[in-house]
RNA sequence: GUGGAUGUAGCUCAGUUGGUUAGAGCACUAGAUUGUGGUUCUAGGGGUCGCGGGUUCGAGUCCCGUCUUCCACCCCA
C-alpha cells in the first residue's frame, strides 16, 4: 500500500532542508543581533487556548483531538498564546525588558494555496513589558533587518505602518461609538482585497451616515500623518497618538531603515487585540500576501489570566517569504550546498583501507567533516564520489603511505596535491 | 466548505481518430578506466499511465466517482 504525504505538508529532502535551514538560520541570526532570546513550547496545548482569543469558529481550523484522559488538544496554531501563558507562569522573576523569540512549527486545518500550507514555520519576535513606541521599532527594525540581510531592498519590500489608536480616535471623534470599532476593523482591512464599490457598500451597511462613510474611505488613502489633519479635526487622544507615530518613524530612520517604512492608514489586521502600532511588511509590486504582520498588543497577558501587561510582536512565516526570495533571484537551490565536507579518504589499494579508516577517524576527532568510501572501488571512482559529496580536499593513501609514511592531499577545486607526512597531519 | 485546472519513471515531459510488448532527456547504478574527480561513451534498474468503477472485442486515450497537486473564493491568528 503507497502512502502519500498529507494534504498541505512538505516533505524535507536534504536540497529542501538547505533552504529551510537557509531560511530558519536567518531567522536566528537577526533575532540574537537584535538582543532577542529563543524559547519553544509544546506543539500542542488545550484547545480551549486558542477559543479565549477567536472564538468557537477557529476550532474548525485548528487541528484537534482528545487524549486517552479526555482531554481537548488542539495543535499550535500560532505561538503568541504560549508565549502569553509561559511569560504569565514567571512574570514576577522575569528580568525586563523581556525580549524573547521563537521559530515554532504551525499547523492550521486550512485549504492550502499560494503562500499558505496547513504546516509551516513562522519566526516570532516579542517585547514585553516596554510601554514606549521604542519596543514597536525594534520589532519592526529587527524584522527589516532580517529582510536586508537577505538582499531585499526597499525598492523589493515595503513596511506599511499604522496606529490601532490613532485609527480609535479619529473614527470615535467622527462619530462612530467606541463599541463598534470591533466589527468596522475587519471591514477596512478587506479594503485592499476587494473593489471599491464592494468596500463602501459594506460600510454602508454598518454605518448609518453616508458622510461618514466617505470621511471614512478619504482616510483610508492616507499615506502620510500630517494628511489626517485635513480631512478630520483632532481631538488630544489623536493627537498624542500621532506624536506616537511620528516618533516610531524617527527611531526608524536613525535605525536605517527608514526607507522601507511608509505610513498607511489602510493597515488594520483583522484581529481584535491589537491596540497600537499595527504594521505589515508586503512585495513591493503586492501580488503576494503578507510576508509578516504583527503589531502592539496590550490586553493579551491579562486576557490568559495574568497581570495587565503591554507587549508588541510580529510573525512571519517562511511560504510567503520562500516564494518572494525565489521570485527576486536570491534564493537558488544550487548555490546552497547540502553537505559540504572538510576531507574525503580515499586509499588506492585495498590493502589500505584499514589506515584510511584510522586517518579518517583521527581528522574526524581533530574536529573537521571527513567521509571515505566503504568499498574499495577504484581511485577514479573514489574521486568521484569524493567531488559529489562536496570535499574541499581529498586524502590518498597509497604507495607513499606505506613507502614512506606520507599522505597525498589534493586539493579539489585547483587540482594541485602534496605529499605530507601523515604524523604532521594527524597531528 | 465553494469553484476552475491538473495527474504517464525519482524529476521535466512525449504518447496519432481508442489498437500489438508505454517512450525520451535529466537523475541513479555499473562498466569503458588495476594511482587521480568534474567531460564523453556504453549498458542496466526503475511505471498495475493517481485510485475505483463504467463503455468497448480492445482504454494511458472516452464517461462517472474519488483522492492529490495548483489557482481563486471563504478565512487568515
Amino acid at each position: 500500500m503507497k502512502i502519500q504525504a498529507v494534504k498541505g505538508t512538505r516533505d524535507f529532502y536534504p536540497p529542501q532542508m538547505a533552504v529551510r535551514n537557509f531560511i530558519v538560520d536567518g531567522w536566528k541570526a537577526a533575532s540574537k543581533r537584535c538582543g532577542f532570546v529563543q524559547y519553544d513550547g509544546p506543539i500542542f496545548e488545550y484547545l480551549q487556548m486558542y477559543q479565549v482569543k477567536s472564538g468557537d469558529e477557529i476550532v474548525e481550523q485548528l487541528f484537534n483531538f482528545e487524549d486517552r484522559g479526555g482531554r481537548r488538544l488542539a495543535i499550535r496554531p500560532e505561538i503568541t498564546p504560549t508565549l502569553a501563558r509561559m511569560v504569565n507562569q514567571q512574570i514576577s522573576s522575569l528580568p525586563r525588558p523581556i525580549k524573547w523569540f521563537s521559530v515554532p512549527r504551525l499547523c492550521r486545518a486550512e485549504r492550502p494555496q499560494k503562500g499558505r500550507l496547513r504546516e509551516f514555520f513562522q519566526w516570532n519576535i516579542d517585547v514585553i513589558g516596554v510601554e514606549d513606541v521604542l519596543a514597536d521599532a525594534e520589532v519592526i527594525y529587527c524584522c527589516l533587518d532580517y529582510l536586508r540581510s537577505l538582499r531585499l531592498t526597499s525598492a523589493d519590500i515595503t513596511a506599511r505602518i499604522s496606529s490601532r489608536r490613532l485609527l480609535a480616535a479619529v473614527l470615535m471623534n467622527i462619530g462612530i461609538a467606541e463599541e463598534r470599532l470591533a466589527s468596522i476593523y475587519p471591514i477596512l482591512d478587506k479594503k485592499p482585497k476587494i473593489p471599491a464599490e464592494a468596500f463602501e457598500e459594506m460600510l454602508n451597511k454598518e454605518i448609518d451616515s453616508a458622510a461618514t462613510v466617505q470621511t471614512i474611505i478619504r482616510l483610508m488613502n492616507v499615506h502620510a500623518v500630517e494628511e489626517i489633519g485635513r480631512i478630520v479635526e483632532l481631538n488630544d487622544a489623536a493627537r498624542q497618538a500621532m506624536q506616537e507615530v511620528s516618533r516610531l518613524f524617527a527611531l526608524l530612520t536613525l535605525m536605517g531603515v527608514g526607507e522601507y517604512c511608509r505610513f498607511d492608514m489602510g493597515i488594520v489586521r483583522g484581529l481584535a487585540y491589537y491596540t497600537g502600532i499595527v504594521f505589515e511588511v508586503h512585495d513591493a509590486v503586492g501580488e503576494l500576501r503578507a510576508i509578516c504582520g504583527g503589531g502592539r498588543y496590550d490586553n493579551l497577558l491579562s486576557d490568559f489570566g495574568g497581570p495587565h501587561m503591554t507587549a508588541t510582536g510580529m510573525g512571519m512565516g517562511d511560504c510567503v517569504l520562500e516564494i518572494l526570495l525565489r521570485e527576486k533571484g536570491l534564493l537558488k537551490d544550487d548555490t546552497l550546498p547540502i553537505q559540504r565536507l572538510d576531507y574525503f579518504v580515499a586509499y588506492a589499494d585495498a590493502g589500505l583501507f584499514d589506515r584510511a579508516v584510522q586517518v579518517t577517524a583521527a581528522l574526524r576527532e581533530k574536529g573537521f567533516s571527513c567521509d571515505f568510501s566503504y568499498k574499495p572501488a577504484a581511485l577514479g571512482k573514489q574521486l568521484k564520489q569524493a567531488d559529489a559529496l562536496g570535499a574541499a580536499k581529498c586524502i590518498i593513501a597509497g604507495q607513499e603511505l606505506t613507502a614512506e609514511g606520507k599522505l597525498v592531499v589534493r586539493d579539489m577545486s585547483s587540482g594541485t596535491q602534496e605529499s605530507i607526512p601523515a604524523a604532521q597531519l594527524l597531528k
